[in-house]
DNA sequence: ATGAAAGCGCTAACAT
DNA sequence: ATGTTAGCGCTTTCAT
């Protein structure tokens, strides 16, 4: 049950203990001899070194912390899947943590974490803590010589590496898209107007409309509150009967079913004069009917890239500088749109 | 940068470490008045006992792995939920990794965790694993001391703890409720053929239908494989088209999304002349038109009960009794069935 | 080519 | 009440 270590290897030989951790790592101090023997006795008693003997020596653990929000949400399950590719192929092992749009978790995960346990860490920030504008324990573990890298939901002013997405762009992006295929009167619907992420997309809208020289109507542009996503139909469907919509653009996946439904209900046919585009990339989009399009964000591309980040700058000390990433989304077109192509023909 | 160490105190205040240590540790051997100063100190210090250090020493980390065939699948991301809740509740961490329902990625990832890094770890066994029916890993981790409890995709015969889902009975039910809202001709879609969990459903599915006294039609069971996702659609069209079937039964909510467009496009009205239940509890079932009717799994009840059985185990040494714990499915009743009550009227 | 010894940060048995 | 020491498993410098 014990596990084996180097001192039962050197026993075993009546060798010294420095002797076998030579051997082990191939050392040219050692004979070829000696050192075969070693080595094959410890594979074949699958001898492993242990890993917080190394870590206490060596002050590197081999491991980055990775703190999310919300695991059911398909993007950040998507962006752990990218880190977690790039990690295992760099030889690092990932602590996971669930915010759950806490500060406080977020704060004691951190604190937790910082012993000892990891040697940098990933984070997209929680509601909570964006909302109190409070980012010190960021700034602590920054500090303490634990790197951070941010991702989505950042910290503008904590100086660190970032990997963000294109959201004002993006939203101009469906703006145009919508209005191209002959839609002009769009509605912005957002489940997150108090992140920054929700208020970039806001200002994308208008920046879009303006592009296309579309007045704005404040009473197109609809906050919705996120936790009552079963109440959306019910929030839209009063809101839809009174004006004259024809497209929407939604800040996330549900609210644009929701919005799909209650319009193909009012007698829309979608796309044909009616037509939606969500942020997102989550599988929702790929099974409503029709399917929807969508303005991408790459959530996988965005976890390697932060992982790529952080285990550049773990291994590579003199490395200060900090950048931020935009990993630019792409309108995916499927069903709840109308195409350049059909308008050009 | 460098982080204080008990060293560091004990310097500071001209003592030994083991005063220190002991004070930190609020031992009765030290008088209280430098209990309070070096506790003072350290917390105004914001000391942190290093983990690889008290690792080493105690031989416990304090952290459980978890080993995931599919992240994006909503399913483990919510057994992930349950088993973060329970863990950070009890003071554990959790090293988490995806085995793409890799035999290979398994295996190499519990290798690398076994090596001192982990106390205990929490697998659904990949695909590739299930298939090859080799195990021998499994059974290397626990020799090693390390124990495992498996969920949702376990191996019958590694002796260990277990949670899984009455998946037999949760099949049998579907068919009952189906047939007492008047459906007969049932279909049973299946994408999990080739796993064990597949065929317990599948045994569940005819099972059903005999206490029903309805004979078994070899055609109306319908084998998909997973990965073309995108032409379950094209998969059932013909099937459709040539029987006359009237309800299904899938093993997946991407099959009944499926199934629900080819039938409604059929000419068929959901839920009055076609009837759908799928197994589990995702997004999707929650989003289609109409709402799918469910076989719900309760994954992060199980993930839950997993962490609280391992971490049982871990801190109490003689606890070498393993049980399977099942996890009772329930119908979720949205709109791709008839209710009880309607027929009863 | 091999070994002795120190040290990573901590705990705990054993002095004093 | 405080200190000394050994040891957890390993690496590495410095003998030999």
């Amino acid at each position: 049950m014990k596990r084996l270590t180097i001192k039962d290897i050197a026993n075993h030989f009546n060798v010294s203990i420095s002797t076998v951790s030579k051997a082990l790592n191939d050392s040219y101090e050692i004979s070829v001899s000696t050192k075969e023997k070693i080595q094959r006795f410890a594979k074949e008693n699958n001898y492993k070194p242990n890993f917080n003997a190394l870590s206490l020596k060596s002050r590197k653990t081999k491991t980055i912390g990775i703190i999310i929000p919300n695991m059911l949400n398909y993007f950040f399950a998507q962006v752990f899947k990218g880190v977690e590719k790039v990690a295992n192929k760099r030889g690092y092992k990932i602590i996971s943590c669930i915010s759950n749009e806490s500060y406080e978790k977020e704060k004691e995960t951190l604190e937790m974490l910082s012993n000892g346990s990891i040697d940098g860490v990933i984070v997209s920030i929680a509601e909570e803590t964006e909302l109190q504008n409070n980012f010190s324990h960021f700034e602590n573990c920054i500090a303490a010589g634990i790197p951070i890298v941010m991702f989505d939901r950042v910290a503008e002013r904590i100086n660190c590496d970032k990997v963000i997405t294109n959201d004002f762009d993006g939203a101009v992006n469906a703006v145009q898209h919508l209005v191209k295929t002959g839609f002009k009167n769009i509605a912005f619907i957002s489940t997150i107007s108090n992140l920054q992420i929700g208020r970039l997309r806001h200002q994308g809208y208008l920046k879009g409309l303006e592009k296309e020289n579309i007045a704005i109507r404040e009473d197109f542009i609809i906050n919705i509150k996120e936790d009552d996503y079963k109440e959306y139909e019910n929030v839209l469907t009063p809101i839809f009967a009174q004006k004259d919509i024809d497209a929407v653009i939604t800040t996330d996946e549900s609210s644009a079913i929701a919005a799909m439904k209650v319009a193909i209900r009012k007698g829309h046919t979608v796309p044909d004069n009616f037509s939606v585009i969500a942020f997102s990339n989550g599988i929702l989009a790929r099974h409503s009917s029709p399917k929807m399009t969508t303005v991408s964000q790459h959530g996988e591309q965005m976890g390697a890239t932060a992982a790529e980040k952080l285990i550049d700058k773990l291994e590579n000390n003199n490395d200060t500088h900090n950048e931020t990433f935009i990993i630019k989304t792409d309108i995916v077109e499927r069903k709840s749109t109308k195409s350049y192509m059909v308008v050009h023909n």
